[in-house]
DNA sequence: CCTGGTATGTGCAAGAATTCACAATCATTT
DNA sequence: AAATGATTGTGAATTCTTGCACATACCAGG
């Protein structure tokens, strides 16, 4: 990737994923060109930060014409390194579990679920509507290539979070998506992205009293 | 709430919202006191941050000893107002919706969907082990003292994900947690928050690949 | 009642991220 | 070929966020 050598914020990742949603739709209905207004107005961001956010990575654009909206994708995949196939394993089989494997979206944007772990024994052994048969945690391999995944999904309880993300780095997986309430601690040399839905409920909710409570 | 009229980071409440979880446990284990450097470690963050973000609220710990668990959560309660109960109702209950309605950590903290709506006339009608029972998306009610719901949750497919956002503002709803891949604007007077999951995915792969990169 | 140990609360500086504002660039029209 | 109009790319200004560092306050023990 040819990015400029300066500091990448962050966020400027987070966004240049959320910008490829609209360009996958404009692709679709053979829209070709995309001006930084449009899609900053259709991702709820600032134009200037749509056009910064890409001049980390390239110049993309056509001064005065906007994007190229088949390029700007191609670019974007390339960014992202969603241009390939991604192996992912899920630990917790539960209701959450079962409705990222069963996500097409996923599998259509490169992630494929792998294999699928679970401590019940009620539930080892079930095969999925996706093919993938439900395995012991205790079967998680101790090396990547063994293994044959390279991102691990938790959906187990809270309470089993922390084991099965060190289940996954045992076997040696780099990058851990969590949704489980409990917090994954950032262990050395392995990416932990925790997603918590209730603390967005939590922040709506003030942020919905507080508005009130100014009227 | 007795804020302090200085301006409030929005990070900040995302944070406290963090804070809530480790106490709940600690509160269970009945452990009495918690500093800023331990709560601190266990969310991720740096120990001043904790304190700062309180402070913006009051000054809740003892100093030389700490914070009192029970009194530290019922404060974040307070600030959250999360000590009351909110009506949540859900527009699509397929895989991920069924996985929210039936999901009871949502319901132990004050969260409880009390309507669900589908567009599919097979679902129609169904009744969901939680008690709801799946009513069409046109009879969602004109008014919010009709509804009686207060925040409207978006499981539809992305193509449906505005016209149920437009549906649930007709209805009087004043904030949208919306999962689908679609990005609702944002109206005047409604808040919404959009959650990707396949935007962490990127964010991981990203990160995967330029980690190696450097290698 | 004083002293030592500890952890909070916060002013301020440093650091990041966002937004502005405009020069640069290109297609189109006259 | 010059003028027009549009929209990018980006340095600089601005705004927001974080973290340091230390005065402040409290408990316990003598
Ligand atoms: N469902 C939701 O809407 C929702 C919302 C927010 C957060 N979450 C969190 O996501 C997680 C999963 O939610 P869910 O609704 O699927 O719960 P669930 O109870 O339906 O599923 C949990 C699954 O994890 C399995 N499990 C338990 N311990 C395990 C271990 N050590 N290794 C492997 N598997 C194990 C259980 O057997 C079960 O199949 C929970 O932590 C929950 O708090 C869920
Ligand atoms: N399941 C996941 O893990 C996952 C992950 C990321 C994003 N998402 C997003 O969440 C959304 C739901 O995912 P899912 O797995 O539950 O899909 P799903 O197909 O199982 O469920 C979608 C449901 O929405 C209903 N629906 C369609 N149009 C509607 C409308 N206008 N009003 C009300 N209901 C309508 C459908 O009848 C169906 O029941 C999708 O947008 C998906 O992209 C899901």
């Amino acid at each position: 990737m040819t990015t400029k050598d300066s500091k990448i914020p962050g966020a400027t990742i987070e966004r240049i994923a959320l910008y490829s949603r609209p360009l996958e739709k404009f692709l679709e209905q053979e829209t070709e060109l995309i001006s930084s207004e449009r899609l900053a107005a259709l991702c709820n961001v600032n134009p200037a930060q749509v056009r910064k956010d890409l001049s980390y990575f390239g110049e993309f654009g056509v001064r005065g014409i906007g994007y190229n909206v088949r390029d700007l994708l191609s670019e974007i995949r390339k960014i992202l390194v969603s241009d390939r196939e991604w192996k992912l394993a899920i630990a917790g089989v539960g209701n959450m579990g079962k409705a990222l494997v069963e996500n097409v979206n996923l599998l259509k944007r490169g992630y494929k679920f792998v294999a699928a772990f679970d401590s019940n024994p009620e539930r080892i052994g079930k095969r999925l509507p996706s093919g993938l048969t439900v395995q012991p945690l205790t079967s998680i391999g101790p090396s990547k290539e063994e293994s044959g995944f390279e991102i691990g999904v938790i959906t187990t309880g809270p309470a089993y979070a922390q084991a099965a993300a060190d289940s996954f780095i045992r076997a040696g997986v780099r990058a851990i998506l969590n949704f489980s309430a409990f917090q994954v601690r950032q262990p050395e040399g392995c990416l932990v992205e925790n997603v918590d839905f209730s603390i967005k409920l939590d922040d709506l909710a003030y942020h919905l009293s507080s508005i009130r409570g100014k009227k």
